[in-house]
DNA sequence: GTCTGTAATCTTTTT
DNA sequence: GATTACAGAC
């Protein structure tokens, strides 16, 4: 036995040993999941397999590296050359080889969520003026995820219509042409959204020729997080797998969290069950002490994979349930309760609260202020979807790919005196000359507000003859966006700082378009440096794969947790997965923190579905806080 | 056409 | 309770 794997019990080492091929490795939570991939990395390195041999796919970009770093450890071997990342940032990069197969060119840019929301929502526009007026016709918002759905389900728009709102089935012909048109203006404009990189890259690989030259590459295939996978990306994983056929997932179908984005368990299910596939289990919980595998064994969805799982850490103290009356009160609490943690010796980088959804944590994080703890917010508003880091991205992804009409505008509109209706005359423009033209003589010709228009042309212009990436945010930055910032934020300062930021993150990038792809494609780029000793404070979606020793879970009542939306839909089944998602993270203590007076109007109603109450009593402490 | 203040409109989870 | 749509002033 090689002793380098003394450090694995006999389920783990089974499954690096042994899992070749078709496999699938069952995990429950806490039992080492991310070092048996690690280990595997490692097994197949010490066997000679050339990091340019292995494909990683991780759910984010930071889980990716956190793996290779270990393994590098372990090896002393570099990785360099291992292709690792999420779906997207792999679709990516087989899009940019092949894009011209789907009618793109390679300097393709990519759409965000909310740039994807403003182009249907032009598109929305213009096919409704056609129509005429229509009352409670769907908001753009509403067709987005109608259309994002359809996309990642691989399924019609009308179920997809069905599944997110029926109410507006009687628009569906109307809906169906603004999807269309959505469709060619992406590629008139030569730009993608998320689930294009999917569905282009799946297309592109329906080719023979590239399929083998693809698929050849990638002698050893690994899936992380696979029960959050869809059809598209399980599509992906087959083809690229089609040519080597070792392909090694990893999955716990009792977290799966993402049904959302057409994430289905079912892939488990359907992997499994394809003839020669390995399976391997490993359900011991190495993270959590023994009363709180007793309550998350207790607490197994419905639907999943039995499993049992075997605690080896021992504690007295129980899960705890706090019952307070309201938001406020529950912040009151949790923060004192963080207080005297930290005075027993917790070091606060091991405490983190976790909620369904941002809105929970608004009064936590105001008490959290007044009492001076520091607290660092995993979610909410990423750094690249702050205003002021969209504002420098359009002008970058002007240079990138001049057709693309929303950067203009929205570069356009940054200037005094120009309104919507400029900026899209001056958008139309731009997309017409920029075939023909290069960046600093598109705007030749355009005759309203020549002021702006010269200052606009100036910059891209000088932009442009700036070498490297950095060099022209910082010229942009000095010569006009630092002054911007200045005239029209009250807090600039700190908008500055990220600017600033920016630039240095720029320092490492030679080429503009990877520098643009990773932005929206590779979140690990945008993660703070946060310094100090901070707590945590995150979505459970966001809290997946991670660990603490302290975790308080709160607003766990009727139409917070779980979700109003759920409970009207009345799909219980995801938010039982995710209430299970969130008490597998702590190793020691679990807070489980409810309200009896919620402001929330619907609890009232809801009080059917309540995860409290489930609860067999004898396995928490119990205590009464409320007024 | 642009800008600003007020009324109406929803409220999730993310690459 | 924040974002968006709209109306009216410039």
């Amino acid at each position: 036995m090689e002793d380098y794997l003394q450090q694995l019990d006999d389920e783990q080492r089974t499954a690096v040993l042994k899992s070749a091929g078709r496999s699938i490795i069952i995990a429950g939570p806490g039992s080492g999941k991310t070092r048996v991939i690690t280990y595997k990395l490692l097994h197949l390195l010490k066997t000679g397999i050339k990091p340019s041999e292995i494909l990683l796919v991780t759910f984010t970009r930071a889980a990716a590296n956190e793996m290779i770093d270990r393994a590098r450890m372990l090896t002393g071997i570099d990785l360099e050359g291992i292709t690792a990342g999420t779906f997207h940032h792999i679709c990516n990069l087989i899009l940019r080889r092949y894009a011209r197969k789907v009618g793109l060119f390679p300097n393709f840019t990519i759409l965000d969520e909310e740039d994807s929301k403003s182009l249907i929502k032009h598109v929305r526009t213009m096919v409704l003026e056609r129509t005429g007026e229509i009352k409670h016709f769907p908001s753009h918002g509403v067709l987005q995820k109608i259309f994002s759905y359809a996309t990642n389900t691989m399924s019609t728009l009308h179920s997809a219509l069905l599944k997110i709102n029926p109410k507006y089935i009687d628009y569906e012909k109307i809906i169906e042409d603004i999807y269309r048109e959505y469709t060619i203006e992406k590629r008139n404009q030569n730009c993608v959204d998320y689930d294009d990189l999917l569905v282009f890259a799946v297309q592109v690989l329906q080719d023979s020729d590239i399929r083998l030259r693809e698929s050849r590459k990638y002698k050893w295939i690994l899936v992380d997080e696979f029960q959050d996978t869809n059809i598209l990306q399980l599509n992906l994983i087959e083809l690229l797998s089609s040519f080597h056929k070792n392909i090694v997932v990893v999955a716990d179908d009792s977290q799966s969290i993402y049904s959302f984005r057409g994430a289905r368990y079912e892939n488990v299910r359907d992997f499994m069950k394809i003839d020669g596939t390995k399976l391997f289990k490993i359900q011991t919980n190495y993270r959590s002490v023994e009363p709180i595998v007793k309550l998350i064994n207790a607490t197994i969805p419905k639907r999943s994979v039995p499993k049992v799982l075997r605690a080896v850490k021992f504690s007295d103290q129980k899960p705890i349930v706090i019952k307070t009356s309201d938001r406020q009160e529950e912040a009151a609490y949790v923060s004192k309760q963080i207080l005297r943690l930290i005075e027993q010796g917790f070091d606060p980088e091991e405490i983190a609260v976790l909620y369904r959804s941002h809105s929970h944590s608004l009064e936590l994080q105001i008490e959290l202020s007044k009492q001076q703890i520091d607290f660092k917010i995993l979610s909410g508003i990423r750094f690249t979807e702050t205003a002021h880091v969209k504002d420098i991205i359009a002008f970058l992804r002007i240079i990138q790919n001049p057709r693309e009409k929303i950067s203009w505008i929205r570069v356009a509109r940054l200037f005094p005196g120009i309104g919507a209706k400029t900026a899209s005359n001056l958008a139309e423009h731009a997309y017409g000359a920029a075939l023909q033209n290069d960046v600093s003589s598109i705007l030749d010709g355009f005759s309203q507000k020549k002021g702006q228009i010269l200052e606009i042309k100036k910059l891209l212009s000088e932009m442009q003859e700036e070498s490297t990436v950095s060099d022209k945010i910082s010229f942009l930055y000095e010569s006009f966006y630092q002054q911007y910032l200045q005239d029209n934020y009250p807090d600039y300062k700190e908008r500055q700082q990220d600017i600033e930021r920016l630039i240095e993150v720029a320092l490492r990038y030679n080429s503009l378009e990877h520098f643009l792809s990773d932005l929206t494609v590779n979140e690990d780029v945008q993660n703070n440096v946060s310094k100090g000793q901070k707590i945590t404070l995150t979505t459970v979606h966001q809290a997946k794969g991670l660990e603490w020793d302290v975790v308080f879970v709160i607003s766990v009542n009727p139409g917070d947790f779980p979700s109003y939306y759920a409970l009207m839909e009345n799909n219980i089944d995801e938010e039982e997965r995710i209430f299970y998602v969130a008490i597998t993270r702590p190793r020691k203590l679990l807070y489980l923190v409810t309200q009896q007076y919620p402001s929330s109007p619907y609890m009232y109603w809801a009080k059917a579905v309540d995860f409290l109450q489930k609860i067999p009593e004898e396995l928490v402490d119990i205590y009464d806080t409320s007024y």
